[in-house]
DNA sequence: GCAGGCGATACCCCGGCGGTATCGTCGAGG
DNA sequence: CCTCGACGATACCGCCGGGGTATCGCCTGC
């Protein structure tokens, strides 16, 4: 099987539809049609039902959908890190924004400080966006949070646990209390405010959308939401703002994961640092 | 990149010569140069040290060698997948021929009483051979046993953790022992029976160097060898043999694994049966 | 200095990939 | 019930590129 051969199915999978799916992979239908079908023929497995309205998945289509994606994004990966595999071309650390920003510093001097250190580029992803980097050869490490973040097929080193604080506006009345419960915090006049979701999209609710940190730190500074996040961001809280531990809230882990079999000196060197600190 | 590529430089890379390369591939030696020399335009990356006398790999093509049979490894483990993703084709089980044979009758029972369980076929392989079956899709779970199996890039779960016994030869003065050190055994007049490692060769040293289970087990009992085995084989051992257990060696854990984001409710269903033994 | 081994180059041919034109079929709507 | 339109399949064509053979250039070892 060929990657050409991948892609063309993973777009006609995705598209349910041979025009639309042509379009995107800048080609006309025809071909496409005719390379599915030889594929079909070649695998000796239906992956598409047709019919003269549209295209469904069968479920060796579902399978095939879902391992030719992981299988593309093993080549990219392979070509990705092969040409950064230049003399020392640096490594590329994939965190989100809202990451722990001293747990980040401190881990970049003191690698910073190793014999044979190389240049380290950080890339600041959006929500869940370090995983699919790393996966791709984007990036050569990444800080995960579990258990949000999938760190399946991922070698991984425990950094940091911490319980979650709720952020309210200083002089709120939920600041006079030593602890909340997530009822408790749910129960109170401020509404939680809702994060877009993998795909960009607000699950329905109560409580204002935001799309990053400013914007949701901004709204909780006016009284009008509040939200949950890992301990360490009392560290840099705004004037204005307070935290105040939710019991029940599910621990962080913060962990590095890298490829698995890296045999890289430096992305070893990185990690060994990581967990020494 | 397209497979092709992938294969033809990782055939290269490991044979490190054009000619003998494009006879394995079934090809002439020219477009298989000019391919390579085409893959590394493409990429902007040397991969290879040509000299007049032969080739060499280049720090670039030792990733390439490493990533690129990943991928490959991939490709064709979505294509194995998909033949396999039939009407309910049956679940492939990949296991050493030398595991537990209880724990793997009690788990095929159980699940075979499940609801919905699919047949098992089950893959008795070689030393260290489940990883690449379930890597390339020609097993769909193994059974590996930690610290010897490598299972980063799946999903486990624990199933057992053993101590270790000594063989040895009933009526052997180290049978009054009610246990054992690593050194003690060492100080016997029994040699340690050598295997071969991954490649097929065997470390130097003493002891007699055996191929499988029972060539050893017929040493052991000759009184020529002795070997440290996980506590399980007790089980099993025929007369003439005992097991004193070896308080110094390290736990065998026997591991479930299977590829992450396997969505197949078989596989799941397996592994649910597995952990509740 | 010469022969032999190895990779690169030159040149050719054909299969297959991608294009355009068109067909067959099914569903929606009047 | 018929027509139109949407969609995938088929037919046919042209050309690019992958693979073949012949040969060169270069280095090495005898």
């Amino acid at each position: 099987m060929e990657t050409r051969e991948l892609r063309y199915f993973v777009a006609v999978a995705e598209e349910l539809h041979f025009g639309r799916a042509a379009r995107r992979l800048g080609m006309a239908q025809p071909p496409l049609s005719r390379a599915i079908a030889q594929l079909e023929r070649r695998l000796g497995v239906t992956l598409l039902d047709r019919t003269s309205r549209g295209v469904s998945l069968t479920a060796a289509g579902g399978v095939l959908l879902r391992e030719g994606r992981a299988a593309i994004a093993a080549v990219e990966a392979a070509e990705r890190r092969t040409r950064r595999a230049g003399p020392e071309h640096g490594l590329v650390l994939a965190t989100k924004a809202a990451a722990s920003a001293e747990l980040l510093a401190k881990l970049l001097d003191r690698y910073a400080a190793e014999p044979g250190a190389v240049p380290v580029q950080v890339e600041l992803c959006g929500i869940a966006e370090q995983g699919p980097m790393l996966r791709d050869g984007r990036a050569d490490v990444a800080l995960l949070h579990l258990p949000f973040d999938d760190v399946s097929g991922f070698d991984t080193e425990t950094l940091t646990v911490e319980i979650q604080v709720a952020i309210v506006p200083a002089g709120h009345e939920l600041t006079t209390r030593a602890e909340l419960t997530l009822a408790e915090l749910a129960g109170s006049d401020l509404p939680m405010a809702r994060w877009p979701d993998g795909a960009g999209s607000y699950r329905p609710g109560p409580g204002p959308e935001v799309r990053d940190h400013a914007q949701l730190l901004q709204l909780i500074g006016l009284g009008r939401a509040t939200t949950v996040l890992p301990d360490s961001v009392r560290q840099n809280l705004r004037e204005g703002l307070a935290a105040v531990p939710v019991v029940d809230a599910q621990r962080v882990t913060t962990v590095i994961a890298w490829p698995p079999h890296s045999r890289s000196r430096a992305v070893a060197d990185l990690v060994r640092t990581a967990t020494a600190l």
